[in-house]
DNA sequence: GGCTAATCCAAGTAGTTGCTCGGATTACTC
DNA sequence: GAGTAATCCGAGCAACTACTTGGATTAGCC
């Protein structure tokens, strides 16, 4: 049992070499992606991710030094998953009329997001060393680079004056939104008007 | 072993009816009290808080259906804790120059918030039905209440078209902002820079 | 003081957890 | 196809978990 969050000491593991254990491994990951938010961090055994992937509890330990390294590759995925897939629609946002792109944009945020809810939702009420994690830590890094481009197309010229702390500020405003729009949803309706003011917010942000 | 974040049959308990077996109550809550930030949710253990607080486990299972219960209980005092501070602090607030409520209203909760920063660590990152306590639910509403009347001393005549959407992205601008101070916090200087621009860009929303 | 009920506790139990051991099986290599 | 290393698994263990039981102790009350 991990009484800490520290994760640092099981975070890595050991890499299959061969066709047939990297199988195993990615048997293994899908097993603990599926666990985790139908029974929740500390309802997904080892023993149950074994299972689930067709192998036995030694074979998992032959490439995990642990759970949390399991759990670690999940998250690790999930990122990847994540960001490819707002990659993917950027296009289409900047492609768009500049006065849409923002709205454009949180929307794809958001149903990306929406997409991997239940799994999302582990990582970030349960698991004790989500924000320890290479992969999630970086996301903002990445995201911060995305809204860049978009907002060069929604902003017109660029403002010289905007601060750290006000990107900081409006980066909250959106995460935070569009979290409890996925998280803790509203009805449709308010949802909708939520996002919509968001979108009109941030334009006004960006531009003033 | 909770496998699901389901606490509804067991978050109440037994009261004590006599002085002394109130002080046993009292001593399980502060010792899971204190237990939480030293070791995580997962990390403590029934078995740790009986031994804690001084009593043997059949007592605590006397007065609390398990584990989760007394979670429950001390959560529903921090939150007593962090409001009664909230309001407490809240004349200073009110009987300040109006253009600097805002700023006095961040820190007051800010600071209140960091006090109990490893304890609100705990419950919005580990336990796993936070969200689902009611004395964790009803915060927004207290904490909107508040909002009103320093709003009402900072925003001098009160707009009408103060949409609920509006109203809804404030909140979350504010809370996440303090949040991510507290629980991720930056060096001072941008911590301070950061609620710094957070009060004037409040101030500028529920005045323009 | 004596009676009753509340309160406490020593000593467990049954179940689960993360993890390991030794050997069997499989796949590359020559 | 023999040798060798990678891979897998049956079986299980020690530790720990939440939780009970039956009896001892204490407090309230007449």
């Amino acid at each position: 049992m991990r009484t800490t969050g520290q994760a640092f000491d099981l975070a890595p593991k050991k890499r299959p070499a061969q066709e047939r254990s990297r199988q195993t491994f990615d048997a293994l990951v899908e097993a603990c992606t599926g666990l985790l938010p139908e029974r929740g961090y500390a309802g997904t055994t080892t023993n149950h991710i074994a299972e689930r992937a067709g192998v036995n509890v030694a074979s998992l330990y032959e490439y995990f030094p642990g759970k949390d390294a399991i759990v670690a590759q999940v998250a690790e995925r999930l990122v990847e998953r994540v960001l490819a897939r707002i990659a993917e629609g950027l296009p289409r946002v900047m492609a768009a009329p500049a006065d849409g792109a923002v709205r454009l944009w949180i929307a794809l945020i958001h149903q990306t997001v929406a997409r991997e809810r239940d799994l999302v939702s582990v990582f970030l009420y349960q698991v004790p060393y989500t924000n320890q994690l290479e992969p999630i830590r970086a996301i903002s890094a990445r995201l911060l680079e995305f809204s860049q481009r978009v907002r060069s197309r929604a902003g017109g010229f660029v403002r010289r004056d905007f601060s750290d702390a006000s990107m900081h500020l409006l980066i909250n405003l959106v995460s935070s939104t569009i979290m409890q729009c996925v998280l803790d949803p509203p009805d449709d309706v308010s949802r909708r008007a939520l996002l919509a003011e968001l979108a009109r917010r941030v334009e006004d942000w960006i531009r003033e």
